[in-house]
RNA sequence: UCCCGGGUGGUCCAAUAGUCAGGAUGCCUGACUCUGAAUCAGGAGGUCACGGUGCAAUUCCGUGCCCGGGUGCCA
């Protein structure tokens, strides 16, 4: 770390002075110092309408990061002003995915339908000072007197209505004496503003619908550039995070806590979200997969849900690493998926156990084995990251499976498994040659019988040299198990803006079910949700279906680096 | 057409009015290896364009080009 050669200590609650910062951190550093807010206040106010993907897992890192790097808080806020499309399972959904990620709100869990009743105090302020006023205008002829991006906009008949026929009115639209739509409440700013976010904006609607937590207590509801900012002040949040789209909303955002008579003056500072390659990230059309079954729900592990890749085997500490290596700028960035595989390849190498498992068994037949029923116990290192994970006994009999890709009859320069007559190491135990390959009457082949060489326990052979080490599973030992293989979702980098509708771009076999995998004994008994790798293969997470001890179910996380199959696949 | 925001290797992110513009990832090569993994070493690859002000511009200014957002009673 050495010493802080930038100027002065920094106060106590500051970050690490040698991470730099990003240019959002940089306005909160600057405010900490200035004493402007020596207590930073985030809000993390996701819509119940839908399931956390990894775009939110960034500004959920953003959010709660600040807090902990600057001994402030972060509210966990439910933006539910939308009846229509909020549910209580969302909400359940996303407060365990936000506390899966590894944040904690503590007592700080609010809705925006707790300020309801604050919210429409705040209306009536401005219908009193004579900047909001109720419009009976049909939503058509609202929308043709806003103008357009070239032309201003005008003002409708209702606009210079009385307060004192705004207040009659607005307070008639909460009892419910007018039907749907009839009228709504506008902030009354500049029809001519080029931000048409600002040209008079509906502030409340009518709508008779039943709310997830209010039930019918109300039948106006607050607009999202209303209850936000709002809600944002009333909470004390001192700096509101969110992403680019909202940009032109600022304006609106600030008036409101201008105008209304709110405890604190929070600041807005956007970011750009994030897009990844080979994924969309909306929730309209995650909804649309989950809804036409294309996956198999909200957690489908193809999924980009937080929910999704958690069932996947995605560790939560690898999210936000990713989430650490994307950064934080106003850049319109597409992200490599690689850059996320990477990061739970990291985590995952560190933590994940090491098991043997074969997809596509191959039957060996060791044909100098000691006996038919003769069984020696080999050790096998668990994870070679960690030596504090220690060893397994692993048995090994007269006959083994081996992954069938591993042995090529007649296998092309460079192939080093395992070919009539070659010797390969059977991982942490003998090293066997190839001495018949034994083919059904389709020429396919059923088993290799080979000879092991006792002498190479441990020990590399006399005077010859064995290049590969494959990984096998004890036929009298393995047990099966069902292996789902994921692919990306889509075929194509960007499925958002390729030709046609996103969906003509799915990938046709993005899970692939191998029923009956040879896998070691040991799997059966793991928890769900454990990941482990695959020597050689891949990570592998025992999937929520996964009972133990009954038939094993492991969903591929992601596979391990393979220079040999991209050699291979270059030609 | 108008308003707002943005353009640094393939991708993501740093830095600077002046050493060879860094890091990560990806790609290529080699070493090591009982995982063709991991690890280690090396390599290729970049400041959108044009002007302007500076001794000096990727950095400051202007213009152009390109990209994103903006006409919900969605968020």
């Amino acid at each position: 770390m050495g010493n802080n050669a930038k100027g002065p200590a920094k106060p106590h609650n500051s970050p690490t002075p040698t991470e730099k910062l990003d240019f959002i951190r940089q306005v909160v550093a600057d405010d900490v110092q200035s004493g402007k807010h020596p207590t930073p206040v985030t809000r993390f106010p996701p819509e119940p309408n839908g399931y956390l993907h990894i775009g939110h897992a960034k500004a959920l890192c953003l959010n709660f990061g600040i807090a902990e790097e600057f001994s402030g808080r972060c509210h966990l806020r439910m933006d539910d002003t939308n009846p229509a499309k909020e549910d209580i399972e969302y909400e359940n959904a996303i407060k365990r995915d936000v506390e899966w990620l590894g944040f904690t709100w503590g007592d700080h869990f609010f809705h925006a339908s707790d300020y309801y009743e604050k919210l429409y105090e705040f209306a009536l302020h401005l219908i009193r000072e004579g900047l909001a006023y109720v419009d009976s205008s049909s939503p058509d002829e609202i929308r043709a007197a806003r103008g357009t991006l070239t032309e201003p906009g005008k003002a409708t008949p209702f606009r210079d209505r009385s307060i004192e026929e705004n207040l009659d009115l607005f307070t008639r639209m909460r009892a419910g004496d007018f039907s749907d739509g009839e009228h709504v409440l506008r902030a009354k700013i500049d029809m001519a503003s080029p931000n048409l976010n600002m040209r008079d904006p509906v502030i409340y609607r009518i709508q008779r619908l039943t709310h997830y937590r209010t039930g019918d207590a109300w039948c106006i509801y607050p607009l999202y550039d209303f209850a936000h900012p709002l809600s944002d002040a009333l909470e004390g949040i001192t700096h509101s995070l969110c992403s680019l789209e909202f940009e032109n909303h600022r304006p609106l955002y600030d008036w409101c806590v201008a105008h209304c008579p709110v405890p604190s003056t929070p600041r807005q500072i956007e970011f750009a979200r994030l897009s990844l390659t080979y994924t969309v990230m909306s929730k309209r059309k995650l909804l649309q997969l989950v809804k036409e079954n294309l996956v198999n729900g909200w957690d489908d592990p193809r999924m980009p849900t937080l929910s999704g890749m958690r069932r996947r085997g995605y560790p939560a500490a690898a999210i936000r690493n990713f989430c650490k290596t994307i950064g934080m700028t106003k850049f319109n960035a597409l992200t490599d998926l690689a850059l996320l595989e990477h990061s739970v390849r990291e985590q995952l190498n560190k933590s994940a156990r090491r098991f043997m498992a074969v997809l596509d068994p191959l039957k060996i037949v060791i044909t100098n084995w000691p006996g038919d029923d003769h069984v020696e116990e080999m050790h096998a290192v668990n994870n070679p990251e960690d030596p504090e994970a220690g060893k397994r006994p692993v048995m090994l009999g007269k006959e083994v499976y081996i992954e069938r890709d591993d042995f090529m009859e007649d296998p092309p320069k460079g192939f080093f498994r395992m070919r009539p007559g070659g010797e390969v190491r059977l991982r942490y135990s003998y090293c066997i040659t190839c001495q018949e390959v034994v083919k059904d009457s389709d020429g396919h082949i059923t088993e290799l019988h080979c000879t092991y060489d006792p002498d190479t326990l441990g020990k590399n052979p006399e005077g010859r040299k064995v290049k590969a080490a494959i990984h096998w599973v004890s036929a009298g030992h393995a047990v099966d198990a069902e292996i789902r293989l994921y692919d990306r979702l889509f075929t194509h980098e960007t499925p958002d803006s390729a030709e046609g509708d996103f969906k003509d771009h799915l990938t046709p076999d993005s899970v692939k079910i191998v029923p009956a995998a040879k896998v070691e004994p040991a799997l059966a008994t793991v928890a769900p949700s454990t990941t482990v790798q695959f020597e050689r293969l891949g990570y592998f997470c025992a999937d929520l279906d996964h009972v133990p001890g009954e038939k094993p179910v492991f969903n591929r996380t992601v596979t391990l680096k393979d220079s040999w199959a991209k050699a291979q696949s270059r030609g």
